[in-house]
DNA sequence: CCTTAAATCGGATTTGTTCTGATTTGATTT
DNA sequence: AAATCAAATCAGAACAAATCCGATTTAAGG
């Protein structure tokens, strides 16, 4: 997804443009990257220096239940990026536990894998792989 | 896994018997499901109504650095089952959103899918089904 | 028993996140 | 361009999950 779309969407759906918003997601898109809260405010502390962290916290939620940024849950923190699953076809990632960089899987186990039990009525998955990505393996950061 | 193996691994591992600690195992092993902290104090209430939400915290994560638990996010919250994958072949579930109940799945996508880039170390991953289970659909408690 | 390290207690603290009420701002209407 | 109004933001309070801390209790081995 790129800003611009990102934009769009919010137009789309009522939401006003501020500035703080679309530095938010000029941030998300900067990297391949999943960003923790913290990590958008200080990024975002440059140009906004008083940005509430309500605001991050309102408009990242915002961004999720609109498909701008894709949320996931990692150390007992809400970690954000970019859609980019809604670009083309739905896939994973692999994503490094020391600076949340991602790099997309091919496929979805979902297709290959056997049936789910069928007591159950299936709302969603997970694949996600962990790692430590080049650079965080050599700097050991 | 069993309660009993559950207690020599603790005995093997040089961590006291404590009768907090057996029931706390006790409550997990009870069910197919994964339990919140506060689940697990509410459960054992009935035998040691003044046990401290320190101690539980600290148990489940002896429990899960030995392996005697498992453990996932949901909801940013923890939340805790006995380890059954220690048991036979390494699995996962699906897991019903509303109570926590679990189901195995056979295979493990990791098995099947391409090989993962190469500028990754692969230190884990999570594969998790999520649904709402067949109790919880026609109750919708 | 005695001793000692481990376990527990109870409450304070920290951390990530959400809520609240007052204020400001973007978009629309006059 | 000024007025209007709902949406966005602010600042700090409130919240929930989890951890930390010093004091006390207890399990296990000598």
């Amino acid at each position: 997804m790129k800003v611009e779309e990102a934009l769009q969407i919010l137009k789309d759906n009522g939401f006003k443009y501020t500035g703080k918003r679309e530095e938010m997601i000029r941030i998300c898109a900067a990297e391949k990257r999943y960003l923790s809260a913290k990590d958008i405010m200080e990024r975002i502390k440059e140009l906004y220096p008083t940005l509430s962290f309500d605001t991050v916290y309102r408009n990242i939620s915002t961004f999720v239940e609109l498909g701008i940024l894709e949320e996931t849950e990692l150390d007992g923190e809400g970690k954000f990026r970019l859609a980019c699953s809604a670009d083309g076809h739905h896939h994973h990632h692999v994503i490094c536990m020391e600076c949340g960089k991602t790099s997309s899987l091919p496929g979805c186990p979902m297709n290959i894998m056997a049936a789910v039990p069928d007591d159950f009525e299936v709302t969603g998955h997970k694949f996600e792989v962990y790692g430590t990505c080049k650079d965080c393996v050599s700097h050991t950061n």
